[in-house]
DNA sequence: ATAAAAATTTAGGGCAGTCTAAAAATTTTT
DNA sequence: AAAAATTTTTAGACTGCCCTAAATTTTTAT
């Protein structure tokens, strides 16, 4: 039907979408595919010609509502893999986005649905990003950054924005694991970095980098 | 490291091998991948030059060494997924095939090890076929076909020769499911169709283009 | 309002894998 | 041993996706 590639572009503009205002532009789609420019838009003018988006010269770009529902067909595919990588094989939520970006193209309906039965029909993936339903609506789910909790206040680590191994490894080592309550002491004004008390016990320092990129709530 | 049509070359050479005696033919290839001759002659050349066939033109091909290992990684790949599907998805053997030719390029070694042991190290996939081992074995199997089974025998079946969905549903259909017990109770004569009881119970005739299929014992 | 800078598209080409048609080699038939 | 038939390879071309370099459009700075 469609091919690996466009499978990956949709993904990618429906992501660029989500995280910035307005359209999407030619260059940050050659900076997320690891391509140049002119390869984009080369493929933004196949996808306009069969209307997965929206697309004027020059002018950034938008998805259809049809292209959007093949970006979220994708993604769910993506996240259902993840979960079935990290609750049955046992891989580390570090190591399962690689296999999941080849995982997400293999075509059969049937199978993800089945895989999602078998893992029980999980809401979230191993890094708390929500899976999206087989009829391809997005769950809304509105949580804040630590970065932007008061002094005082108990969160729950729910998420994460970065999801690079060396980011997620850092946590691993910190002990900032999903579903951890996390309470936050001291704001340093200097350089917005926070000091939290995890699960009741030991105290951490966490620089704003790092408080930026977690979710909680 | 090797593309996804490679490793189909690869394995179809390794089938074909198997099968029948000597060299495996442009136009075998060409049918069981379902391309034209000059695109066979094609990749042959190239799969030569990596060293992963010996190929001399005119002359057939033949897997090397490497050739066979990586021939084997995809058809381990193959058939572990295909247990996956049947045993954890519960799919049918008529259904499983078509997706693991899909899952089996998936590239992460690691992968197949962890889903290998999930699955308690499963010995044969749902069609009876077995799993080479990690280093690249095939396990030997010997096996007859129920078309050359003595009246009075009892044997019991464990395996197919012919894949096709239509063939494995009719045997589903009719009973003839792996593992089963079959009582050769006579062979007609005329069109070498046999006269089976299954399981102790009941009587069932087998035409000879199935029990032809059937790797029984 | 122009000029300079940046972003984007077009032009032209490469590589993998496929095809059809034609040429060459091998095998079979006579 | 030729001729005919079959098999295989080569030639030339196409599509998908990518690239670099050049042209074009838009945005920013002067
Ligand atoms: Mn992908
Ligand atoms: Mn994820
Ligand atoms: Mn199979
Ligand atoms: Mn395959």
């Amino acid at each position: 039907m469609h091919s690996f590639t466009e499978e990956n572009y949709l993904k990618t503009i429906y992501y660029l979408a989500a995280r910035q205002e307005g359209e999407v532009t030619t260059n940050s789609l050659a900076e997320m595919t690891a391509t140049k420019a002119a390869s984009v838009s080369d493929m933004l003018r196949k996808l306009a010609e069969k209307q997965l988006i929206h697309y004027k010269k020059y002018q950034g770009v938008r998805l259809t509502a049809e292209g959007e529902r093949l970006a979220l067909k994708v993604i769910r595919r993506h996240r259902i893999w993840e979960v079935f990588l990290a609750e049955k094989l046992g891989f580390g939520w570090d190591e399962v986005h690689e296999m999941a970006e080849e995982l997400e193209h293999i075509r059969s309906e049937e199978l993800v649905e089945k895989l999602d039965a078998f893992l029980g029909y999980p809401q979230f993936d191993p890094h708390g990003d929500p899976i999206p339903s087989p009829a391809g609506q997005m769950p809304a789910v509105e949580y804040s950054k630590l970065s932007e909790v008061g002094v005082g206040t108990e969160v729950q680590v729910m998420g994460v924005l970065e999801h690079s191994p060396e980011f997620l490894q850092h946590l691993d080592k910190t002990g900032l694991n999903l579903g951890c309550r996390v309470r936050v002491q001291d704001i340093n004004t200097f350089d917005k970095s926070v000091s939290v008390q995890i699960n009741q016990e030991k105290t951490l320092f966490v620089s704003n980098e790092v408080a930026r990129n977690l979710l909680v709530n």
